[in-house]
RNA sequence: GCGGGAUUGGCGGAAUUGGCAGACGCGCCAGACUUAGGAUCUGGUGGUUUUACCGUGUGGGUUCAAAUCCCUCAUCCCGCACCA
């Protein structure tokens, strides 16, 4: 078993304090490190320590650096013109899920074309979907992947752009409702728009343009209520019925999705029909809608309508013959789009990993040759951002200008550094062979370990961590150096624990509560088991500190059961034999704690062993074969304490080298059991009854306890299900 | 709007091939010990108009039997969101 922990070190929260303190972010971040291993050691976790790594480690990320030059190697790694999420306060570029924050502080963010490196995520679309048939994630997880993948089935087809040779290529998942087209739409930022435009709209068009681009993505989104456009003056030909249409622009198609154009066919989409109502443009249903149907657009199915060759099919049929006839006339073709786009792979800041890559004077990127690695992050005056939209690195100018170990030329370094989620990436990998410097991972060690078998983490990384780590594990399998399709099995969202109010626990509520504090005040065993026993896993969770004397009690009452007041073993602790009962006790227990763990259900094992305690705490006399084992269940629970207790039994070795205890089947069986007697479904009677006992012995004996209610009714049926219940079904 | 999940005492939760609803803990009530109790121990604790009836978000259904299976609606949480 590895059960290792590091630190996914790089980032922009240290970033942001080195630029307002000037502290270098290597010394801060050391500092975060040490004392979070200080109290993760205090509560006694068993993280194997010899394994611990840090991505912002030269040692470490020379390997993402590695991995990153594979990635160009296989042309998954490259550089593109992007419009970015441009902060001027910051002076750089945030990463979408980085962006509402950061609002939410008074910074400005506004859409801005930089260059970037971009890695080719996309290349694995269609594999990062299927494969996660392979894997045991809850369904919601799996769900959210597929969405962020988003797969749609469709067609691309071509407009021609009436008197010009100009053609526009749309995207659609309705073929089957191209007649009802009434118009195509173009993003304000699609290539078309300039050359389109008609000089009377020219004016308009501009800026209609200009407006949209001083939208950020999400003022667009939260604008979406109204529609807005404007009309280009051009027309387009329906290619299938030959219809001219006019040519719009407007900002509820997104430039990034599919072709950035679409045709718009109002009386099936409800987008198109909102905008057709608003600027009159016609609407044609393709599509019969039921006769009580009531709505505007009609997305169901039905048959075709309004459509030429395709009236009567329904939409599948007529998405099949739509497409077939497309293609025959070569206007256009199936296409499988996906939602999933490139990732955008570098980051304008300091507390990063540099890019190992050389940008020659003739415009050519030269790879540095694995000896340079690791390329490390030189030391600077100050963490500012540059301020051109470049990194701090940019302004070290003996750092930047190199020469190019490959070529011998004159060189520039690149200057962005890589997002957080790089070294993410693949720290599981490294934890197999941590220390290795001449690899990132010896294969026969990745055999050994790999996959994942469990990994618990956070719902916030249900998609974009684990989208990106699946994906580097996948590049890495394709060129032989990992030996799984995936990194990770079985993956459990632990639950949040909110404050004691029920809301997100933060400083500004006031609602914080800090392990170091009740730690000191209860003991590290007492917070670990109270974590365990509020709830199921993975379910969100208030705190309660009352909870927590709760279990701080129990702890005590199991101390109890062993020592005295003196601080020695209680005189109760008897050598003599147990009886039935109590070992009885035991084993149920074992078998419960065991399954339990197994099933990371902690809470009812932890119930389990409450029960055994208040069993064995009234008693005068408690064998000791019987409260020995169990130590060593409360043991991982509550590992302090039963150390303690361990010893006090008189052991001079730590109870860490003795194995769990095994329990005997047979004795967790009762063998009298409660049987529940009904009449007509409802609870009457209890009668206790040998277990395993016949149908038939059962249901005489049910009678004979129920004489008084059956007195001279009709019985009209029994239902006997053995060691549970008898029903009795009367009638009157 | 789309997708996923949830809803059980005053509270956290338990019970899932359909078979005793409320394990265990918190809180609360009563008692014991005590000068004292925010310590410890013992007993009790779903509701009600208490021979019994009602009760697992709402309303219906299947069944001898439903927290559990089916349908309806409501509320909450998480994720995505003008994705054509």
């Amino acid at each position: 078993m590895l059960h290792p922990m590091g630190w996914d070190a790089f980032g922009l929260p240290a970033e942001q304090y080195a630029v307002k303190t000037g502290v270098h972010p290597a010394i801060t971040t050391q500092q975060n490190i040490d004392n979070f291993r200080r109290q993760m050691k205090r509560f006694g976790f068993s993280y194997d320590w010899d394994r611990e790594v840090a991505t912002s480690d030269p040692s470490y990320y020379r390997w993402t650096q590695w991995i990153f030059l594979k990635l160009y190697d296989k042309g998954l790694a490259y550089i593109s013109e992007v419009p970015v999420n441009w902060c001027p306060e910051l002076g750089t570029v945030l990463a979408n899920e980085e962006v509402p924050e950061q609002i939410e502080k008074g910074f400005t963010v506004i859409r801005r074309p930089m260059r970037q490196w971009m890695l080719k995520i996309t290349a694995y679309a269609d594999r990062l979907l299927e494969d996660l048939d392979l894997l045991d994630w809850s369904d919601s997880l799996k769900e959210m992947q597929r969405n962020w993948i988003g797969k749609s089935e469709g067609a691309e087809i071509d407009f021609e752009v009436a008197d010009t040779k100009h053609r526009i290529r749309v995207f659609t998942t309705r073929p089957d409702t191209i007649f009802g087209a009434t118009y195509v739409v173009l993003a304000p930022e699609h290539p078309l728009v300039d050359q389109l435009s008609t000089p009377p709209q020219k004016t308009v068009v501009e800026e209609y343009k200009r407006g949209a681009a001083l939208k950020s993505d999400m003022e667009r989104t939260e604008l979406a209520k109204e529609k807005t456009g404007v009309w280009s003056g051009a027309h387009a030909i329906n290619p299938a019925n030959g219809k001219k249409i006019p040519v719009w622009i407007a900002d509820y198609v997104m430039v990034s999705y599919g072709t950035g154009a679409i045709m718009a066919v109002p009386g099936q989409d409800q987008r198109d029909w909102d905008f057709a109502e608003k600027f009159n443009l016609p609407i044609i249903r393709t599509v019969e809608p039921p006769a009580d149907f009531e709505g505007k657009a009609y997305l169901g199915d039905g048959p075709a309508v309004n459509s030429g060759f395709l009236d009567g099919l329904n939409m599948d049929a007529a998405k099949n013959r739509m497409i077939e006839w497309l293609e025959k006339e070569k206007r256009g073709h199936r296409k499988i789009q996906y939602k999933l786009r490139d990732w955008l792979f570098s980051r304008q800041r300091y507390w990063g990993e540099p890019f190992p890559v050389n940008h020659l004077e003739d415009g050519t990127i030269s790879p540095l040759p694995e000896s340079e690695l690791p390329l490390r992050l030189p030391d600077v005056q100050s963490y500012k951002p540059a301020g051109t939209g470049e990194s701090p690195l940019a302004t070290i100018e003996d750092w930047v200008h190199t020469t190019d170990a490959a070529t011998g030329r004159k060189a520039r370094r690149e200057t962005n550094t890589m997002p957080q989620w790089a070294g993410s990436c693949w720290y599981y990998l490294r934890y197999c062979d941590p220390k290795n410097d001449q690899q990132f991972c010896d294969p026969e060690k990745e055999k050994y370990w790999m996959p994942v078998d469990t990994y618990i983490g956070g719902a916030e990384h249900a998609v974009l961590h684990l989208l990106y780590a699946r994906f580097w594990h996948k590049v890495l399998y394709d060129l032989g150096y990992v030996s799984t399709k995936e990194p990770f099995m079985k993956l459990i969202n632990q639950g949040l624990i909110l404050g004691e109010d029920s809301q997100k626990m933060s400083k500004s509520r006031g609602n914080v509560v800090n392990p170091d504090d009740i730690i000191n005040e209860y003991g590290a065993d007492s917070v670990r088991l109270y974590e365990m026993f509020m709830g199921p896993l993975t379910q969100t969770k208030p705190w309660s500190t009352r909870g927590v004397e709760g279990v701080y009690r129990f702890l005590q009452r199991a101390w109890r059961l062993y020592v005295g007041p003196d601080g020695k073993l209680s005189p109760a602790v008897s050598p003599d034999d147990p009886t039935a009962e109590q070992k009885k006790v035991l084993h149920k227990t074992i078998k419960k704690v065991s399954e339990d763990i197994e099933s990371l259900s902690f809470n009812t094992a932890i119930a389990q062993m409450m029960i055994f305690v208040n069993e064995f705490t009234p008693l005068e006399k408690r064998p000791r074969t019987v409260i020995e084992p169990f130590v060593l269940l409360l043991a991982p629970f509550a590992p302090h304490l039963a150390e303690e207790i361990w010893e006090i039994l008189g052991h001079d070795k730590s109870l860490a080298y003795e194995s769990f205890p095994e329990f005997d089947p047979e004795l967790t069986v009762d063998d009298e059991v409660t049987v529940v007697l009904q009449i007509n479904g409802k609870v009457r009677e209890r009668m206790m009854s040998p277990k395993g006992m016949s149908k038939e012995d059962l249901e005489r004996k049910a009678k004979e306890h129920l004489t008084k209610w059956l007195d001279s009714k009709e019985i009209v049926k029994i239902i006997v299900v053995p060691d549970k219940l008898v029903n009795v079904v009367i009638k009157g």
